[in-house]
DNA sequence: CTGAAAGCGCTTACAG
DNA sequence: CTGAAAGCGCTTACAG
C-alpha cells in the first residue's frame, strides 16, 4: 500500500475558495515541508535565507494566503481584534474603528465590533464570551469601558491581551493610551482667561466618568493659576446630552452677573447652550463665548461655529491596534496623544 | 497496544481557555460519539428526541460552545458576517452595525467591518481579499457600495452571500433591502406643498448616486402631481456636504421671487442652509422652510429643530444580518421599509 | 537549519 | 437514528 497521507499528496486536492491554495501546494513547489513554509509564515529566523526567498518568492506568485481559521485552530487563537465600547458619539467610534483598520490593514487580522451597554449588569459576562468564543487575539478598550476595573480583571482572568484609551494612565504602558484630556482643558482655561472673560460657567459630564473629572479638575485648576476661581454656581453637572446642555445654560445664564462665556465638555451640550443663548436672545459670540470638546462634526456645522478641544481619535485607535498585534518583545512606545484646541468663530472678548 | 485516539480520550486534554470543553467532552458524558453532538449542534433532525435532550442539557450545563475555528475550518466557511461601506455618515454606519448585531447576537456569528474608498480603483480587490482570507460567510453592502454591479459581480464570482441595501429593488427579493427613499422624499413634497409654498427650492447629491435620483425624482414628481412644476434654476446639485450647502442654497436664495422653503437630500446641507439664510438675515422658518433628509443627530440639534425623514437604519441593518445567516431554506420574508418625515420646528406656511 | 508525526476541534462522506 | 474514519489547513513538540 502506498503512502498516501494528505502531506505528501496535496496535489489532488482541488482548489480552495480561498484562491492561492494551501501551504502543502507551496510546500511541494518548493521542495520543502510544510514546517519550513509555516516558519517563512511566521517569521522564525531558523529558515536559511536563500529557502526562504524562494518560498516568499512562491507565495506571492501563486497569491497564497494562509487560512486565519487553521492557523487560528493551531495557535488556539483568533486573528480577530475585538473593540468594546459604550459610546454614544458615532463619529468617534467610526474614526476609532478606522483607526484600528489603519494598523491592521495587510496583517491578516481583522476587526470585530463589540458595542455594549456598561450599566447593564452582565454587559462584563457578553464581553467574556464575545472574548472565549472567538478566542481574540486582542481587544481595544474605548471610554468609557476602559475606566471599568471590574472589566479589566475579567480580561486578566481568562488571559485576553487588551489595549485601554482613557484620559490618564491606568495600566501598564504596554497596555495603554492615554489622552491626557486635561491639557485640553487647560488649553481652554488659558484661551478664556486671556480673552479677558472673568464671568465664566462650566458645564460637566456625570463625575463618575474619568475623563469629566479630568477635564473638569484641569480646567478649573488653569483658570485658578490665573488667579481665577470660579464659584461653585458656575459649575453644573450635565448628562453630556444635547437637552442637558439647555437646562445647564438656563441655569448658569440666570445668574447675576451673567457668566460671558460657558466651556462644555463635549460639544452635544454646547449645541444645547447655543439653543438656549438664541431663545434667551443672546447672540454668540457678541455676548456669550462658547467652547465644547470632541470636536465632533456638529461643531463645524453649527451657526456660529463652535471651538472646540480635538483628540487624535483616529490615530489612537491606530496605536491600540498596532500595541494588541505587535509581538510580544517589541515594546512598541506610544507617542504622546496631545489633545488642542480647534479655534473657530464661538468666542471673543467679553464687551 | 491500546487505541489511544484523540477520539477516544479526550479526558486528558487540559480545559480549553474558551472555558466549556470541547466536544469530546460532551459526547464523552453524553455517551454518544461526537458526530452525535454535532447533529445537535447543527440542528440535524437526524436525532433522537430523548438523545437531543441530553445532550442539550449538558451542554448548557458545562457552558459549551463549540468552537467557530475548528468549525469553520472543517465548513471551509467562517462564522463572520462582513459590513463593506463608504459612507461618511457616521450616525448611519453605527446605527447598521448595531442592528446587524441585533441579529447575530447569539447566534455564534459576529461583525467584522470594512470600510473602504469606492473612488479608488482596487477598492473592489479590497473586498475580494477581505471576503477570500477571512471566507466570510456573507457581507452586508451598505449604500452606496451597494449600487455597484461590479462589486456585485465580483462577489457572486467568489461564490459569497451578500445582502443589498439600496434605495430601490436591484436584486432578487432573497438578497435585497430596498429602502423605498423615493416615498420619504414624496411625503415632504406633499408636506410643503400643503403648507402653500410655491417657490420650492432642491439641493441634490451627486446623480450618479441611485438614492439622489430616487428621491429627486420622486419629491419632482410629486410635486408636478399637485401642479407645481420646478423651474431648473430651482434645482441644484450639491455633493452632501455642509460646505456644498451653503454654496447651493446661497444660489437658490439669490433666486428672484425667492424660495420659500428648500428641501436638501441630506441633512448636512441642511446645516449649511442655515448657515446661508442666517448670513442672509433670513429666519427660519419664518421667512424660509427647511426639510433635510436622514434625521440624522444633527437634525434635533439644529436651533430650530430641522425637519428630515427618517429611514429605519437600525433594522435595515438587522434585517440585512437575519438575511445572511438564515438556513439556505428559510425564505425570510422582508417587511417594506418605510420612511417617514419627522416634522420638527423648520417649516410653517409662508407669509 | 529542516522534517515526520501528532494534534487543534470540528465536519463530511460513508457505513450500518 | 448512530458511529468510526479521514480530513479541513495549519502549528507545536520532538527529533535530527
Amino acid at each position: 500500500m502506498t503512502r498516501r497521507s494528505r502531506d505528501v499528496n496535496p496535489s489532488d486536492s482541488p482548489p480552495t475558495m480561498n484562491g492561492g491554495g494551501t501551504i502543502n501546494d507551496i510546500a511541494r513547489l518548493a521542495g520543502v515541508s510544510k514546517k519550513t513554509v509555516s516558519r517563512v509564515i511566521n517569521r522564525s529566523p531558523l529558515v536559511q535565507q536563500e529557502t526562504r526567498e524562494k518560498i516568499e518568492a512562491l507565495i506571492r506568485e501563486v497569491g497564497y494566503v494562509p487560512d486565519p481559521m487553521a492557523r487560528g485552530l493551531a495557535f488556539r487563537k483568533s486573528f480577530l481584534i475585538g473593540m468594546v465600547y459604550d459610546n454614544p458619539n458615532a463619529q468617534y467610534i467610526v474614526n476609532m474603528q478606522e483607526g484600528a483598520l489603519d494598523s491592521l490593514r495587510g496583517s491578516g487580522f481583522e476587526l470585530v465590533v463589540h458595542p455594549c451597554d456598561s450599566k447593564s449588569d452582565d454587559y462584563i459576562d457578553g464581553v467574556r464570551h464575545f472574548v472565549l468564543q472567538q478566542r481574540l487575539h486582542g481587544v481595544i478598550l474605548v471610554p468609557r469601558v476602559s475606566e471599568d476595573s471590574a472589566l479589566v480583571e475579567m480580561l486578566q482572568q481568562v488571559g485576553c491581551r487588551y489595549a485601554r484609551i482613557a484620559a490618564v494612565s491606568l495600566d501598564e504602558p504596554a497596555r495603554m493610551i492615554a489622552t491626557n484630556d486635561r491639557q485640553g482643558a487647560v488649553e481652554v482655561a488659558n484661551y478664556l482667561e486671556s480673552l479677558g472673560h472673568r464671568h465664566i460657567g462650566l458645564i460637566t459630564g456625570p463625575q463618575r466618568y474619568l475623563s469629566t473629572r479630568e477635564r473638569g479638575a484641569g480646567f478649573l485648576q488653569a483658570l485658578a493659576k490665573r488667579g481665577l476661581e470660579l464659584p461653585a454656581t458656575h459649575v453644573v453637572e450635565g448628562g453630556y446630552t444635547f437637552e442637558s446642555g439647555v437646562a445647564c445654560a438656563e441655569k448658569l445664564l440666570a445668574l447675576e452677573p451673567r457668566p460671558t462665556a460657558i466651556f462644555t465638555l463635549n460639544d452635544e451640550m454646547a449645541a444645547g447652550v447655543y439653543k438656549a443663548a438664541f431663545r434667551m436672545g443672546l447672540s454668540i459670540p457678541e455676548q456669550l463665548s462658547v467652547v465644547g470638546f470632541d470636536d465632533s462634526p456638529l461643531a463645524a456645522r453649527l451657526w456660529p461655529s463652535l471651538s472646540s478641544v480635538r483628540l487624535p481619535i483616529r490615530d489612537m485607535g491606530s496605536f491600540a491596534a498596532a500595541m494588541l498585534i505587535a509581538a510580544d518583545g517589541e515594546a512598541r512606545s506610544v507617542p504622546l496623544i496631545a489633545p488642542h484646541l480647534v479655534v473657530r468663530e464661538s468666542c471673543q472678548s467679553p464687551v
